[in-house]
DNA sequence: TCCTATCAAATTGTATCCAGTTTGGCCGTT
DNA sequence: AACGGCCAAACTGGATACAATTTGATAGGA
């Protein structure tokens, strides 16, 4: 595993619901992302953050860091217990992290971390890939030359990390990197995005990744910002093309997990021998995704 | 104004936070959007839905409708009041509208429907574009003869909508036009990511379009159709483009309207004459974006 | 012995209540 | 008369209390 989850950049940066400026007319209520241009400051100090961030990105990066693994149950009574809060508190930080997509909540059954399904993995990453791509090739164009000693040092620091054995550390200042260039090209909704996707390829990983690929991949990170620093585009969106490639191979998404859709693996049965309660179940798949 | 709102497709097909699936063992919080193969159920019976997500159907809708134009004050008790329910569910409603970005949110001072400034317009724009050019590309590999006709009867509808007059309808079925097409290129994470940019389209045509431009888009999405039915990629990728081209186009994005951000206008100002209170501003600002 | 139905514990969803903050108005001072 | 400060009303943020739903367990019957 490495080089493809990330915490930091996007919690720090975004305080996302309710932050705001105080005295402006203007207004976009998208995630506010800080622009390249003004010190990213990209991990201001948990202490001066709202109770509410300050718990989302502990959560956040317990699961990033996988020490929540994909299906664990959130209750949100445990959670206000741990935490020193209201489940008031512990609800938003759900719901905001369930619309992120890194857990998913089900009516009157509670919080649980996400466990993508190979589809889910397979969509992903080639989102992923659709808006990486046009992320680089628009950093290669405005990129000065400050955001690319910021990109150095902070693959510099990601190398460190791994060498020094703070694997954590590493995971996560991989995914800033991801994080930092996209903010490079200056596109807030991109850069949102693609944060999503980022914590969302965290958990494909832990779930999907072969045992033995402990590649990491500072020194693709490396690569990448000479080549887009060479002014190439197609040479960088080819980098990153690579680059997205390779994590995708350290996955087997060939074969589903034992787990997967249980209404898909008994379709072929018309009307289960069950309770009366099978119906329920139906009802409640009314609006729901159904591949295939 | 034409051709990029949507509201109902995205609404109906999406319970959102807390629907989900209630017997499966792989689950993804992804929002749970329905494949074009299974009958896509753009519109379930409203009645159906939980109360939460009628509430956020209704403001929603009234959103991209602009029923409530850009700067509109939501005050949660008033919203309560109308609906009938406490202030609870009016919150969770108005923070995944928060979410999603067609409202912003400050602490302490409420929620007011979104007024993107012209750089968050151009941002938005060139996200469509990155992620519809993808989306144009992979349907057009993809698309089966019955989702074409899908395609048409959505884009009949459309017209006769406008032709009848009833402007509300056939905005809300030119953004679906859009969603539709995401969904037959069965990538859940970019469809979500398109409506999200699609409700913010119609925010920004709301303050930016040029008056006389009342130019109706179902002959361009009845072209698009026949360029994806052809199946050439590229070719309905470059008609793709000049679809969102257009709508560009219809916009003025050159002078900032009015109202833009107050620190930036008087950022010339070393420090002004105000109480002690400014610090504030400047504090509360310090995780915020600062384009230029 | 196995199956079914009823019931209770646990947990989430919703409403109400209290506290903190903002904001506009009023009053005193200069 | 104008400016500055104080105060109260309004509203949002958070906590607690209550209602609804699920789910596992237990008792009864075939």
């Amino acid at each position: 595993m490495s080089c493809l989850q990330g915490a930091a950049i996007m919690r720090g940066s975004r305080p996302p619901t309710n932050d705001t400026r105080p005295l402006s007319g203007e207004n976009m209520s998208m995630p506010a992302i800080p622009s390249p241009a003004s010190k990213p400051r990209l991990r201001p100090r948990l202490d001066q953050l709202k109770r509410a961030d300050r718990i989302y990105g502990h959560v956040f990066d317990a699961i990033l860091e996988q020490r929540l693994p994909p299906g664990t149950k959130l209750s949100e009574e445990a959670l206000g217990e741990i935490f020193g809060v209201s489940r008031t508190v512990i609800r938003k930080t759900l719901l905001r992290l369930a619309h992120e997509g890194v857990i998913s909540v089900r009516h009157h059954h509670g919080a649980m971390v996400a466990t993508p399904s190979a589809e889910d993995a397979r969509q992903i990453l080639e989102a992923r890939r659709v808006a990486e791509l046009a992320i680089v090739r628009q950093a290669t164009r405005m990129i000065t030359r400050e955001q690319i000693t910021e990109l150095q040092d902070l693959v510099a620091e990601e190398r460190a990390s791994f060498e020094r054995g703070d694997r954590g550390t590493g995971i996560r200042l991989s995914g800033e990197f991801h994080m930092l260039l996209a903010l490079v090209a200056n596109n807030a909704p991109l850069a949102h995005f693609v944060r999503g996707l980022i914590s969302q390829t965290s958990l494909i990983i832990s779930q999907y990744e072969v045992p033995g690929s402990n590649i990491c991949s500072y020194d693709e990170h490396a690569q990448l910002i000479k080549v887009i620093r060479g002014g190439g585009e197609e040479q960088a969106v080819r980098a990153m093309d690579a680059h997205l490639a390779h994590i995708g191979e350290r996955l087997n998404l060939g074969a589903e997990k034992a787990s997967t859709d249980l209404r898909e693996v008994f379709a072929h049965i018309v009307n289960g021998p069950g309770r009366q309660r099978a119906r329920s179940a139906a009802a409640a798949g009314a609006g729901e995704k159904k591949r295939t």
